[in-house]
DNA sequence: TCTGGGGTCCTAGGACCC
DNA sequence: TCTGGGGTCCTAGGACCC
């Protein structure tokens, strides 16, 4: 990414080792896009002695089925003329949001490349695929598509989860896990300033027959022991107690955005900013000691927040 | 094939309100 | 008392992506 950066002002990271760039402007400082990729790639190649994949195109998604079009160090240029001849021979499958399940749709259809797709109206890809689906084929189809390079949309959840290594049963050995990946969704949402109103518990049980459960909370939060609450209750809830367990997780989304804190109407924000507190000190003595070391508990019979 | 972890977005039904 | 129609919110599940 600090590569990319000194090439373009304007990077936009996907993940980890993939990156969206606006090159518009730039000629006049490096040359032309090729010119520019070729730069990309040795530069990469010499410092990390790795291989990089390039697509060039009038927006992302002709620049990125362009990159995955040779990939192992490939650069391809589709400029704006190019577009439809490019797209036409391609498999349905290479558009972005077509999965197994759409591709079994289209194939039923008789679509296999998009320049079959291209016939359908879209009326009728929205018949089929629904509004928003099909808006997203018919105009993918004919190579239509967002060029604008932003940084990034910000982060709308996060969250844990883990399989176990046998189907587990053991009431308490759940709530153990669930009470350390609540401490894990915590500390992360803490660590991103992020508070969530929405707590999503994840379970998979036997045969990947996998279900999920959320509750909105009336306020916002971050805290360990509200997330842990929540999805304890979630489970206790949900109807599959008692059932051998796969995978449990826990999730948290429902921030809002930018405006000031509306607490629910029985914990004042004097509350919240005091367990705000408490977590900082909690998370600072965690990255001190190692995180883990010192956790919330709840004691016997005692209100949260005491003991 | 038999399945890890972390995400996003869409749809659909029901509750509730006007 | 029953009714139409529409909007919003909440929840669950699924498809998809890296």
């Amino acid at each position: 990414m600090e590569i990319l950066e000194r090439v373009s002002p304007l990077v936009e990271p996907v993940s980890i080792d993939e990156a969206y760039l606006d090159v518009s402007g730039l000629e006049r400082l490096f040359g032309p896009p090729e010119d520019i990729g070729h730069r990309v790639k040795q530069a990469v190649r010499k410092e990390l002695g790795l291989t990089v994949s390039v697509g060039i195109g009038p927006n992302r998604l002709i620049a990125k089925l362009a990159s995955d079009f040779r990939k192992p160090d490939g650069l391809t240029l589709v400029p704006p003329a190019g577009v439809q001849a490019f797209l036409d021979p391609m498999p349905v499958s290479a558009l972005r949001g077509v999965g197994q399940r759409t591709l079994d749709r289209l194939e039923r259809l008789g679509v296999r490349r998009v320049e079959q797709l291209r016939r359908y109206s879209l009326d009728d890809l929205q018949r089929h695929f629904g509004d928003k689906g099909g808006q997203h084929l018919y105009r993918q189809a004919r190579g239509e598509a967002s060029d604008r390079v932003g940084d990034g949309s910000p982060r709308r959840s996060i969250s844990k989860e883990t399989t176990f290594e046998q189907d587990l049963d053991d009431p308490q050995a759940l709530h153990d896990t669930l009470l350390w990946l609540a401490a894990e969704v915590g500390w992360l949402a803490r660590h991103k300033g992020l508070e969530g109103r929405v707590v999503t518990l994840k379970l998979r049980l036997a045969g990947f027959e996998t279900h999920t459960r959320q509750r909105k909370l009336n306020a916002p939060t971050a805290a360990d022991q509200r997330i842990f609450q929540s999805a304890w209750s979630l489970y206790q809830e949900s109807g599959f107690t008692g059932r051998p367990v796969r995978l449990i997780g826990i999730g948290i989304s429902g921030w809002d955005e930018g405006e000031p804190f509306q607490g629910d109407l029985f914990s004042p924000a004097e509350d919240h900013e005091r367990e705000q507190r408490l977590y900082a000190t909690l998370d600072r003595v965690g990255q001190r000691f190692g995180r883990g070391k010192l956790r919330v508990g709840l004691p016997k019979g005692g209100k949260r927040g005491e003991g």
